[in-house]
DNA sequence: ATATGGCCCTGGTTGC
DNA sequence: TGCAACCAGGGCCATA
């Protein structure tokens, strides 16, 4: 009893963990992806590869990341320009131009191209195809020197001209890497409406006659892309609403309020992403999220922080719920 | 058509 | 103390 070696264990790395200060060690694993983070890794890659080519690239043997397989991917991005690196719902999406061999040929031309801001101008500014990237639960897109060893659970390497390395790791292989040759087919899209984007009459219109709750309504893909569990627990707090109301039933003053909560929490999770990413691929993979403050995600039996009583954990549609019984109804 | 639940995965944590 | 069981969940698929 008492003080024993586990608690001591703990203790101890979180006193060393100068980046969260946080007093429960459970605190400091990553976070799940959503459409914060998805943002802000998209833009810290789009800022690190615009413009880079792809020269070489390396796959493991692990078939589960491969939604297209290791053989297509490769032959698909050899000799690829990234134009733009962006994000639809969780996914992120690298434009890339036609293969240009003559940058192949000279691998610094590009370095030297880029430290002239703007960045250069492919000839075909036209994408050709797309790299599309799904993070799953713990996938990782890294941007290394080719001279520190890849971490493990790396599944995907890419040679780039200006002498870096884009890395793809994911130790749960719940991520997923994607190819779309554009002149064979359609450009990605996610089937659920942009959360940031949509507009009043069009989110109440998601949850019409629907018979499910809310919670699961939220984090369905193909209604709203890009919301996870985080962010439907802690949107349906601030909105004062019960996870297990079922969405058709909610009035519009409800959905309005869900919308506008929802669409803070994103934003507040944007900015504070935002605000250490510079440093996000560089520093192991540590991203920026530490400083959001949860008011019921994984603070279950602890107080609100709003009205002091005991938040509750329940299962809905197989995931964990976390509300205020008192500020939620 | 629409909603639900099992499954895939590993690492951190808990229980014995 | 050390090992095994458990749990986390996004997306996909089978089932009701």
């Amino acid at each position: 009893m008492g003080w024993g070696f586990r608690q001591m264990f703990n203790a101890i790395r979180c006193a060393d963990c100068v980046r969260c200060r946080r007093a429960f060690p459970t605190r400091y694993n990553q976070p799940v992806p959503e459409l914060p983070e998805v943002e802000t890794v998209a833009r810290s890659v789009d800022e690190r590869v615009r413009g880079d080519q792809i020269l070489d690239v390396w796959f493991s043997s692990h078939t589960q990341p491969f939604k297209t397989p290791p053989e297509v991917l490769a032959s698909g991005l050899l000799g690829r320009v990234f134009l733009a690196v962006h994000r639809s719902g969780k996914h992120i999406v690298c434009e890339l131009g036609p293969v240009q061999a003559a940058l192949r040929n000279n691998p610094t031309f590009l370095t030297k191209a880029r430290k002239n801001s703007p960045p250069i101008e492919p000839q075909n500014p036209v994408p050709e195809a797309q790299w599309i990237v799904h993070l799953g639960m713990t996938g990782r897109l890294l941007v290394a020197d080719p001279a520190t060893p890849a971490p493990p659970h790396t599944h995907a390497r890419l040679t780039l001209s200006s002498g870096k390395e884009l890395r793809f790791v994911d130790p749960r292989r719940f991520g997923r890497l994607d190819y779309k040759d554009l002149r064979l087919s359609e450009a990605f899209l996610t089937p659920g409406s942009e959360p940031l984007a949509i507009a009043p009459k069009a989110f109440a219109a998601l949850f019409r006659n629907r018979r499910l709750p809310i919670k699961a309504a939220l984090l369905n893909q193909s209604l709203l892309a890009g919301v996870g569990n985080i962010y439907a627990d802690e949107s349906l707090f601030r909105a004062g609403i019960r996870p297990r109301r079922i969405a058709g039933r909610l009035s519009r003053a409800e959905l309005e309020s869900l919308r506008h909560a929802l669409q803070q929490v994103l934003r507040r999770a944007i900015r504070l992403g935002g605000s250490s990413v510079s440093d996000y691929v560089n520093a192991a993979g540590e991203p920026g999220f530490f400083q959001m403050e949860h008011c019921v995600y994984q603070r279950t039996g602890l107080p609100c922080r709003r009205c002091g009583a005991t938040i509750r954990r329940i299962a809905i549609a197989g995931r964990s719920s976390h509300y205020c019984p008192h500020c939620q109804r």
